[in-house]
DNA sequence: CATGAATGAGTGTTCATTCAT
DNA sequence: CATGAATGAACACTCATTCAT
């Protein structure tokens, strides 16, 4: 009913959504905060009214990038079936969600490129802790218990692993373009890359335990095809 | 008949080192023509007369940083040593060049940035083939005559995986921080990754082959060590 | 009955105390009516609704201003004593009252920068006379009747004396202090200038009339040491 | 011939001038560098080009202004005639001066309202002596060896006093005028009040030297005359 | 009386680029 | 080849003021 727009924190939710949107495209340097206030329909002023300054807007808008990731996560746990099913299926959901949110991605490069700069402004999101690890934990113990992922083994590791896999590719699709001369855009090569990925860390999960020979060889077959379309 | 000024070249080679310097800290949008023509104490005239456009310059850049990369890989070829000490070296030698030109990887996350628009610009970008992956090849071939790697390994998938693996935790280190709650910048750290990536790609290419067990035991038993490590 | 909120005319003063300082540190231009009502702890619109604009604000802090200082001028009235003694009080209390009053300096200078233009719309600041002037004719009066002061003397013309000899030591003490290079805000160089001002206001009153030999020498007897301290 | 204007040398002088107006006129926080470059016809960035910043040209601005004021005080120096005709001749001269060059003064209370902050930035003015008190000296002294000033005189003192004097009523003409509810701005006022400075002047300068009677006698018939007028 | 949200014109400053010499 | 001076559009940010509730 209201002749100015209506609620404060639909209003706060419009510029950040832009925000993400302009950051994630164009950098922090690159971003104009008119094309955000423009955009969003909001006086510029009304911006910094809500997040005081350029860097502020950023912060935010990483923060919520950050949420945005770890409510994705949580929701979609594959806790449930087997190891080797769960790990493959972990991946997938890995690049997949990287895919989906090519936001995302920009904007942790961006942060990268800043040397965490804008990372540390924000306890926010230092608290926001990362339930992949967490799931990681879960299905690598289960593996263990099961006897088919060895002993000893640090999620940490297999997250770093597993996510340096998704995210590059997805990351660096240009300048690996230009190294190998292939296209890395075609549905064909992001599955059997995918499919690559799956093997590599449950290759790495089961490997050398004697007993799980017919999980590898599992693996291996499935491997063997996704390899030949790549 | 020689003017005292330096000569052309010297003085485009000076402006060019500066200008990868100045892009590579700050990205396209955050870098400064008047910076880069101050510190390469030249005048910024001359910056546009002889590449035309912030564009041009930074073009110009991304080829000498390629070219260097490319020779960098050439004269540190590893053909000579038995394919499953290569491989390690190779990894090793990766992860250094990396590691030692930081400038490379920002100029390569810039231009991925860009969606590869200035890499599409320069004819000499696309045609500098990329050595490293004819060494791949050049190792997984005598690994395979030799019978410690298994048939039908695709040089560009390896390729794919050590470089992912390398570049990920050095360029995203300030997001993998943060998702792991590690200090991923200390020596050790390093280190055991760098192992890490050497034991699964040597993995993948060794996996499900029989005879290989020699082999697999011998990386096992170094990644058991470094695994403690980390 | 009463609401919580303390009176109108409370908060009325203490917007007003604010403003004053801030007009007082920053001139009309610089002063930030954000400022005036963040520190006095008042919404803004509460400020345009007690002063309708800015320059309200402006013309009700000189008001006040140039209460209080006819207030304070008022209530140290020096009619008691002797004519010579009253009238060095008198230029002993103009000098202090200006001196912890800087506030009441600057705004002043701020009104005569811009032309009297706020002064002109306030009746009550040109209804308010100065009791000073007042004060130095009953001296003068006084100091004629008992022959030490020479008659024909105007009060105005003593007035502007001194109070132009004690205003511009306060008021231009740093283009003071690069034009003479001596420091004027010693305890010392400030009595030594009270002194002088003293000085010089009696000897103006005092001069050339036959009888005032006494005084006179008592004068200039205290000149004597003190422009000695200078 | 050339299609863009001609002479830096000009150019930057023609910024000044307008700058000098503007800064006097509303004050450093009051002037808009907008205006400056319009008024100046020069496009904004030239006036960064030359100056910096907004405070860079005001530092400039006070820079000129000292030295015009320097300049003016040198060329029309008084050292010729006897020493109370000298003396007159000078105070009249300052408060010309000064009526002469309102921006000076709006400069100078601009300065001091800052707290001498710009002052301090400029390394000209603080080399910048002033002739004035020189002037003085030289007077003081030839009236002490005349015999008609007394012995003892401190040049800055006196430099002081006159300029004061002169000042105030120029600075504060608004404030004043509501004190004493008269009008400074007549000719006739200003005209006697130049009187009543010189005579203060003198009367400090010749005091309780008792062969002074002569000089004395003469310079209070004229007071007389200009307070009749006041 | 009182407040949080909104406005829009402006505020000092910077940028990549070009011109005349 | 080389330079100092010039351009104009844009940039992040701020201000006094007003509206709806």
């Amino acid at each position: 009913m209201a002749r100015r727009s209506s609620d404060p924190a639909r209003v706060r939710e419009k510029i950040l959504k832009l925000a993400m949107e302009e950051f994630a495209r164009t950098g922090f340097d690159g971003a104009r905060v008119d094309r955000i206030a423009e955009r969003s329909k909001v006086s510029k002023n009304m911006l910094y009214y809500y997040f005081k300054s350029k860097e502020g807007l950023f912060v935010a808008a990483l923060e919520r990038m950050y949420e945005e990731v770890r409510d994705q996560q949580r929701e979609l746990s594959v806790r449930a079936h087997d190891p080797i099913l769960a790990m493959k299926q972990l991946v997938e959901h890995t690049f997949q969600a990287l895919e989906s949110n090519p936001n995302a991605i920009r904007l942790m490069n961006e942060e990268n490129k800043q040397r965490g700069r804008f990372l540390r402004k924000s306890k926010r999101i230092r608290d926001l802790y990362n339930p992949l690890v967490e799931t990681i934990s879960f299905i690598l113990e289960r593996g263990r218990v099961e006897g088919v992922f060895r002993p000893g083994l640090d999620s940490a590791v297999v997250y770093m692993t597993l996510s340096s896999l998704c995210y590059h590719y997805l990351s660096n699709r240009y300048t690996l373009e230009i190294a190998l001369g292939k296209d890395l855009a075609s549905a064909a090569s992001r599955k059997a890359w995918v499919e690559h990925v799956g093997n590599i860390v449950l290759l790495y999960c089961t490997a050398e335990v004697p007993s799980t020979t017919a999980a590898k060889t599992a693996v291996m077959r499935q491997r063997a095809t996704s390899d030949a379309d790549a």
